[in-house]
DNA sequence: ATGGGCACCTGGCTGC
DNA sequence: TGCAGCCAGGTGCCCA
């Protein structure tokens, strides 16, 4: 589910309690992530000290003095922080449990996240290295955007998608910053124009900055580490609202399936 | 090289 | 009420 908003939410949200804390213990009821949880993972991360919390693309690096947890939610996982003592749900496959007495819970319904453990520059891990750029940084650039969306043919959306052209952008906000960036989603990545790029990056940062700002999109099931839902689906202008009309123009909204992920858009405000 | 499709998994909702 | 079918915030990998 979690897009980079809402990863980056999560990120803050658990940083302040984790930093500067030392793990007691790691309790791992299910390893069967999307990789298992390596069984060598409670005993390295046991006894060391968080030194910070980050983020790449919609990875989250837990980096302490014995190394770096890499930690994806996948579609359905979320990260809580609460008192070690509270009983574990459903799902609720992994607790790093701190000095604090509190403990960082990881919950994924659909096991489709990872908890991994790296003892390297955890971006050069492989499942790292090869990101492209991220979207709300300096290096996130219109130009060196289009130019290596020369010849490509695939569709704008799945492009932007796309890890190798910029991260983080999941399918809320690419359906989102291509309305508001007037483009028609299906349209050749190599088709858009220097100008409308320009304009896309623009909106790109745009999305992305707002949704953080009001802790994210809950559509269903994503809480933030206190427990709380973001407030960005109010502000969407397209994303899961099919056959309503559109914010700006009343045109009806409407859906289609592109690369197996839904896509929605306006047929009058974006061409 | 690029694009497209599949797989992984559970739960919630819809419609018969 | 029950149940089959469909859909879901991701992404690595395989195939043509």
């Amino acid at each position: 589910m979690p897009e980079l908003p809402e990863v980056e939410t999560t990120r803050r949200g658990i940083e302040p309690w984790l930093v500067g804390h030392r793990i007691e213990q790691v309790i791992v009821r299910d390893r069967r992530l999307r990789w298992p949880v390596p069984r060598a993972l409670p005993a390295r991360l046991r006894g060391s000290t968080v030194k910070a919390v980050g983020r790449r693309a919609k990875y989250l690096l837990i980096a302490t003095d014995t190394g770096t947890a890499i930690l994806h939610l996948g579609m359905s996982g979320s990260l809580r922080v609460m008192d070690a003592t509270v009983p574990p749900l459903a799902h609720d496959h992994v607790d790093i449990v701190l000095d604090s007495g509190r403990c960082l819970r990881f919950n994924d319904p659909r096991r489709f996240g990872c908890l991994l453990f790296t003892t390297g520059d955890p971006l050069r891990h492989r499942l790292l290295a090869d990101l492209a750029v991220e979207p709300l940084s300096q290096e996130f650039d219109s130009d060196a955007l289009w130019r290596h969306a020369r010849g490509r043919r695939t569709s704008i959306k799945a492009f932007i998608m796309d890890s190798r052209s910029v991260v983080g952008v999941g399918n809320i906000y690419a359906s989102e910053a291509l309305f508001r960036a007037g483009i028609r989603p299906g349209l050749a990545a190599g088709k858009v124009s220097r100008e409308r790029m320009a304009i896309l990056v623009m909106r790109i940062r745009e999305v992305l900055t707002e949704a953080i700002g009001v802790g994210g999109t809950t559509l269903r099931d994503y809480v933030d580490p206190s427990g709380m839902p973001g407030y960005f689906r109010q502000k969407l202008f397209v994303y899961d609202r099919a056959g309503q009309p559109c914010r700006k123009c009343r045109t009806t909204i409407r859906q289609y399936v592109q690369a197996q992920r839904s896509t929605y858009w306006c047929p009058h405000c974006q061409r």
